[in-house]
DNA sequence: ATAATTTTTTGATATAGGTCAAAAGCTGTG
DNA sequence: CACAGCTTTTGACCTATATCAAAAAATTAT
């Protein structure tokens, strides 16, 4: 029998909480291993967003459309989970489509196990209170480095805070994901 | 004996948990009612956050200094709490400061009164989950507005999610939360 | 009230970055 | 390999918004 490899998956809820064995039977029980080839469409925005998917290798994509250009929002990576926040939190459609920049494998997570992990384990709504309260911080941070003034700017905190992974985003997503053209980031990047 | 008016605060952990009245009791003994005066700063950035305000009346600003100018972050109101995210979390200083716009009745919840709430009643985790995830749908979406290219549109979106208290927050305060000059804020309100 | 201070508006000018267009560089497929 | 379809770069030009400066209006203090 074939173990699932939750290693990843654990340690990092361990950064946050201790794991009983009976949550990690329940969590084992409940994630299902999948895989996106690269381009995939992982989440449409037209439907309900139902699963998490926690990444254990590749990166995704969260992104909108705003007169049919494609707007990304963020980047989730190796270690994090992935989904359309407020789409699985309210059960209601919302604007964020997904895909996967690179061929993914993560675990997948739906709401209503999700629900029954929280009705089940209290720990669970600690680990989810302080995972979100780390991501909260990142979008802090973003907002305020949204408001520096110059796109060089910009780009020099996108690079810090992705610093890992940014050589794996092409540079049209990175550009609307900044908010500026994708001709001015080729100038950006091409002096110094 | 005077009781603590603590409806409107009663009334916003029900919008997410439903409140015994053993973690009522627990609360109103923790709560401690304060008030500050218009322009009275109620947090230092050079100290730890260790305290949380529930706004009952008033609004005050969350704001940095970027190059000797005051930034604003947001602004908490009535039914709303304000503290300074990630110091208060994570018990470290950070750049926010916080100071009172209007004059404020607020409640104030220590970090320790808070932990012990956690620790005793697993119903204020899944709160704090829950009303968490509210505050970062609007972080999420005003993310998305600050990439809408023109002026304009950051103030209207401005306008619309801030519509009932947006006439309360001085000019030249908004432009900075919206990263632009008070001069073209000004002329954005003075054309239409 | 009157003065003092702060906030907002108005004007003139400069510039970062947008738009449009086209060339160059990559990547994958039969 | 060669072609098709992307992605990135380069160039020329233009516009929204920043800057700087000063007047007007509003708020606060004496």
């Amino acid at each position: 029998m074939i173990t699932k490899q939750t290693d990843t998956l654990f340690k990092h809820f361990e950064d946050y909480i201790k794991l009983s064995d009976a949550l990690k039977t329940a969590l084992t029980e409940r994630l299902v291993f999948k895989t996106f080839k690269k381009g995939e469409l992982v989440h449409d925005a037209n439907k309900v967003c139902t699963k998490s998917y926690f990444i254990q290798k590749g990166l995704m994509r969260v992104y909108f459309l705003k007169d049919g250009k494609e707007i990304s929002e963020y980047f989730p990576a190796e270690g994090e989970w992935s989904n359309s926040p407020r789409s699985f939190r309210t059960r209601q459609v919302d604007i964020y489509y997904i895909d996967a920049i690179e061929q993914v494998d993560a675990f997948c997570l739906g709401v209503t196990d999700l629900m029954y992990l929280f009705e089940n384990f209290p720990e669970m709504e600690r680990y989810a209170r302080l995972s979100m309260g780390t991501v909260f911080g990142h979008f802090m941070e973003r907002i305020t480095s949204m408001r520096f003034t110059t796109a060089k700017e910009k780009y020099d905190h996108f690079i810090s805070t992705y610093h890992d992974i940014y050589h794996r985003i092409p540079l049209g997503m990175i550009a609307s994901y900044l908010g500026i053209t994708q001709e001015t980031l080729s100038r950006i990047r091409a002096e110094k």
